[in-house]
DNA sequence: AGCCGATCGGGTACGGTGTTCGCAAACACC
DNA sequence: GGTGTTTGCGAACACCGTACCCGATCGGCT
């Protein structure tokens, strides 16, 4: 029933009892159950609740629930407004990684899941197109070019994913224990970027980017 | 009663009666689990089974499921064999992270973990403290050394996981949507890179982890 | 108009999960 | 030897993803 991808399987049947709901309305709610309540509220039951239905409803729209996910993530791909490239591969991907960390920030549940299965559906193939036309000058093989889509993702769901628990309860119990292991004596140098501090608010993000984009591009275009 | 992190909750009580079993031996047992059978297969009920007991035996060990992944994760530091540094940091953080890559591949749930909650506790503190002296030499300011710490593992855990899943179910159906969608005219570039192909058996991570470095550092000593 | 075939809707049920509660058992110490 | 404190752990609770089943509901054909 389900060999292949969502977007490879049929939405409705093309004969019988019309159905009375779509994918793209459940995926609504239950990104709307996510952005409210976090990944862990997004339960078959939860989300069917959300539509007034039952939870095995859900299933005739949706193989499983990881099936579901894979279409909050994809979903959120539409949130980019891609622009024609300006020719500046550099200035590009950095627009670009801008706007994928303020999507992630919309969603704080997004980079778990880009993270952990970046699954690729219609959006996402989009992005992935956008991001080849703009690397298309660079004398960066085809493999490379995917590493680099890969890579830039990851790092900017990675930061999206610090960022959005710094002000939570397991950052400050983590530090807390680094503070007391910076104490023990046994480690200095991490003691030193303890006492060296300084959190000033400044946001690393951009000067981050370019870094990892330097990295990315084999250093060209600097 | 876990208002902190584990490793600042004594093991054991002092007085009362002795505990059986110690964090190190659930530890063990999960990891174990989790090697041959993959981390949703660590559960409360299965670990406790591997050792012979009941589930809620467990609670007098650690706080709840995260605990003991927090645990686990910190355990597999235990495999590295951190070497003082040779004064050339790029070479140094080559054989790190080249060590990191093959203990994700030991433990194939091992990158979930770094990727998703990347807790530190006394392996992950000598970890980093390694990683600060190979990098002490370096002009980075202190925030940047952790973020370089945060990246360096990251990547690798992403790599990691990609190359454990990439022979995979999923896998499969994704280069099969891509595939799908490059041919559909309206992804040149995609199908561009699809007709390229060239997956040629060559191991790609040592110069993937050079040009992440090499970012990281700030393009230094190249 | 009426039937028929096929799909949809969704209640119910099953097996599994993390976690709490409560109490009996086991030890250290006085 | 009693006593205080902790541990071991079966039972129970709330919740989860999912399979099954059957009545409801539609389009198309006769």
């Amino acid at each position: 029933m389900s060999e292949e991808v969502i977007w490879l399987r049929p939405e409705h049947a093309a004969v019988g009892r019309p159905a009375e709901r779509s994918r793209a309305e459940i995926t609504a709610a239950a990104i709307g159950l996510a952005d409210r309540e976090g990944l862990d509220a997004v339960s078959m039951r939860k989300v069917a609740a959300e539509l007034g239905t039952g939870a095995a409803s859900l299933y005739r729209y949706v193989a499983n629930r990881d099936d579901l996910l894979d279409l909050m993530a994809d979903a959120t791909a539409a949130e980019y407004e891609l622009r024609p490239p300006s020719g500046d591969p550099l200035a590009d991907l950095g627009v670009l990684g801008t706007r994928s960390l303020a999507i992630m920030r919309r969603h704080p549940w997004l980079p778990t899941l880009v993270l952990t299965r970046s699954t690729l559906g219609p959006g996402g193939a989009d992005l992935l197109e956008h991001f080849l036309t703009v690397v298309d000058g660079l004398p960066l093989d085809a493999t490379a070019k995917m590493e680099g889509f890969a890579l830039l993702q990851g790092f900017i769901a990675m930061y999206a994913h610090h960022e959005a628990g710094a002000e939570g309860e397991l950052m400050r119990r983590q530090t807390a224990y680094l503070a007391h292991v910076a104490g023990d004596g046994g480690h200095p140098r991490l003691a030193a970027v303890f006492a060296e501090a300084g959190d000033t608010g400044a946001d690393r993000f951009p000067g981050l980017l370019r870094r990892v984009l330097t990295g990315l591009l084999g250093d060209i275009g600097a």
